[in-house]
DNA sequence: GGGATCTCGTTTGTATGCAACCATACCCCT
DNA sequence: AGGGGTATGGTTGCATACAAACGAGATCCC
């Protein structure tokens, strides 16, 4: 059996992993916003057919990190200051009603999933201190952060809340907004991650939705604080 | 006579066409449920290759119109009851958001589309009464209705609201919903519709919010009303 | 010299062929 | 007769081949 030797993703089918690596690749920002996205080219990268290629970027535009001019090809999405603060703001009421609901009817593992995660981000903020230009530990607290907020979502019991916030919340900006980031505003994040873990813990919606959404407009602000002086995004 | 199931997509790619002709479909419950959609056989009524219709069916996949398991096949999504709540109070915060937005921002020419969206809704709710029965008639109105939403949330001018609200408002309840309206109903519906319009109008978000949350959700206590004694749908 | 048009190369869009996979049903063995 | 392994059909997933569309560059005409 020759199995598929496919760099770069431990996926189960070829489609999957050429999701996984091209959508990494652009939450990283190895892929600029703006630059073209060649069938081809990306199929030879992966050792792959166009096929599969041609799947994930068909996904990875229903998700917005790329669009597509007809006929002719796909770039990656660039946005706008604008864009930034309607896609947090959105992102807030969005997590805020998840909150919401983890906190009216979340399952006692599913909360305890949350404090949980919770701890595991606070770890993840620990092994940044030393080094916080080597591209490991950002990934590594993007991802905490990431199953974090999932663990919120999933306790939330709502399916297409939890589709619509995937595709909302795993976006190059949130990665981009770490970079930023020092260890006071990590230390502040993992603060907030706790009280709303005790709010749902507590079974108050309401605390938890307000913090929540407190939350992530505070990351909103950091990352718009930190925009336009250094690498300009456009 | 029995034409393809499948016969309507006019679209100017064959996989616009196959995902237009599919998803009417699905909406309009000619595929229910639970039913497995094979790609050869779709490709077959279509007069198509199988590639389009695999592109379809993934977006419609991340649509959440079909559920795909792997290597086994793509079924159309069923819903439980609790289902339609979820998604119908997620579409009232959604929506309610998205008038907020529009009375805020939007351009006196969005505005204006609003309100002529609206008076439209009248049209086809005027054009129903004779023949409920009518095939052609639900769908007029169900299309209308769509225009009127769609037109609010391009007026909230968010393009990331917009694609989510597309992706979880154009699904079969709605439509199943307008089948069971009575003429009152409708009225009631192009009612909110024109105070929507008018709180816009008026640059009254809050109002224009709560209205359409409770719009909405007038549409899901419809629906859930009817449930379970006709047409189980599972 | 400037502008429009024609041609060619590159890239996407569609079609088809082949292999892997799952499910069912059958057969053999116990 | 029952259970487990296996054969087999059907369907998806991937790869490759071909056709259409768009853009760029050169050429030709005015």
């Amino acid at each position: 059996m020759t199995g598929p030797v496919v760099g770069g993703g431990d996926g189960l089918g070829s489609s999957d992993s050429a999701y996984r690596g091209i959508r990494r690749a652009i939450v990283e920002g190895r892929y600029a916003p703006g630059t073209r996205l060649v069938e081809q080219a990306l199929s030879e990268q992966l050792s792959l057919s166009r096929t599969p290629v041609r799947e994930a970027l068909r996904r990875l535009e229903v998700e917005g990190l790329v669009a597509a001019r007809r006929n002719r090809g796909m770039v990656v999405t660039t946005a706008t200051e604008d864009d930034i603060r309607d896609l947090y703001e959105l992102r807030a009421r969005l997590e805020a009603y998840a909150a919401e609901l983890a906190a009216r009817r979340g399952s006692p593992e599913q909360v305890d999933a949350i404090a949980e995660a919770a701890a595991a981000f606070d770890r993840a903020v620990a092994a940044w201190g030393p080094d916080p230009d080597g591209t490991g530990a950002v990934w590594e607290v993007h991802e905490a952060n990431g199953r974090f907020h999932g663990a919120v979502v999933a306790a939330a019991g709502h399916d297409r809340l939890q589709q619509l916030l995937a595709r909302t919340v795993d976006v190059p900006l949130v990665y981009r907004a770490f970079r930023r980031f020092d260890a006071d505003e990590l230390r502040r994040s993992a603060l907030f991650h706790h009280l709303i873990a005790g709010a749902v813990s507590a079974g108050e919606g309401a605390r938890a939705g307000r913090l929540m959404a407190e939350h992530v407009l505070l990351g909103r602000d950091r990352l718009l604080a930190g925009e336009g002086q250094a690498e300009g995004h456009r």
